[in-house]
DNA sequence: TACGTATGAATGAACG
DNA sequence: CGTTCATTCATACGTA
């Protein structure tokens, strides 16, 4: 007998145009109650559960966001090209990638135009990181976390009470995800627990 | 290079094991010298840092938790549409199959809701950490039992203030935050929306 | 047959 | 603690 049934979820094509026309409309992370709606719509065109929903906006709000990234990289990566030839040119000014209108915080964001907004906010990252690219290196995470060594080390009683440690103010507040290409796929440790 | 900075801490099939092993037995939140313990008995079975500990108790207990709670919501819900329908005393639709519908549920009243986003944000103080089912002794595990014992005797003997042993179970958490992430692997039948 | 893509699902990490 | 993000896994479909 061929593989057992699909296991997964999978929208029909009216649930999927609806997840579409909703994500389109500003919809992105919706929150609990929303989903509830959402799925009680959607169930009327097919068996369809809440963390599908869940996961479908998810999934398309990162997978979204990962093309967006991909796209700046790569405009950095062309800028960067290209000031280091026009190095001798004195390049002036780093031309901002797409202009956008970067204010509306109205709260009618649900509305329309949230991309833009979600764009910027993401840009802005970018800009960050691109601009301050610095010695990208071994960028293994400046994942230096004390807090739990340091609060689990020697006395575990005598903590005192009052205060965590007060964060040490960042340089970048940039956490800097690495912003790697996916393309390498570095599947190295795969720890899959594939269980399935 | 062997290893990928991939900086993600990828639990070993033993150290999950235990964990979930742990999980069962009723820690949830491991103090500091708990999780020093922890992590330096699952260090036997691969790296692993103290943080990768508290933050798998941190989410296992959440994702737990979410579940519960979207059952209780949906529950809620369908008791909500029991009503209603009996109610409007209205025949339930039968989904259309194939073709497309009449017209399209436009989700308007979704679209603004930004105000309603912060609804439900109140109410919502007890919670249910439903702890079930007791470790089923000598199930499969061969380690040491030692170590974990007297941590867990350690547990429910420094178990402080006021709460409880073993959490019970709440009847009805007056909340429907996140019906999001569900865990049943439900089989459903394959979906052949191709054009195949 | 082998690879590349799209996507549902899962989870480690972190934020507010 | 609940929520969100980033990454990865697993699988179905398509293509050379």
């Amino acid at each position: 007998m061929p593989q057992a049934p699909s296991t997964r979820w999978c929208p029909t094509p009216e649930q999927l145009m609806i997840l579409e026309e909703m994500y389109r409309s500003g919809i992105r992370t919706p929150n609990a109650s929303q989903i509830q709606q959402i799925t009680a719509h959607l169930s009327y065109y097919g068996k369809i559960e809440g963390k599908n929903v869940f996961y479908w906006f998810q999934n398309h709000k990162a997978r979204d966001r990962q093309k967006l990234r991909r796209r700046l990289s790569r405009h950095h990566q062309l800028l960067h090209q290209q000031l280091h030839t026009l190095d001798e040119a004195s390049a002036p000014p780093p031309p901002p990638p797409s202009c956008l209108p970067h204010y509306l915080h109205t709260p009618s964001q649900l509305l329309h135009q949230d991309a833009n907004q979600q764009a910027m906010n993401l840009l802005s990252k970018l800009e960050a990181e691109g601009i301050s690219e610095m010695a990208t290196t071994s960028s293994s995470m400046n994942y230096n976390n004390d807090w739990m060594t340091m609060m689990m080390a020697g006395n575990t009683g005598i903590i005192p009470p009052c205060c965590k440690p007060l964060e040490t103010l960042d340089l970048f507040p940039t956490k800097s995800t690495g912003l790697r290409d996916e393309c390498s796929t570095s599947k190295s440790s795969s720890c899959s627990t594939s269980t399935n």
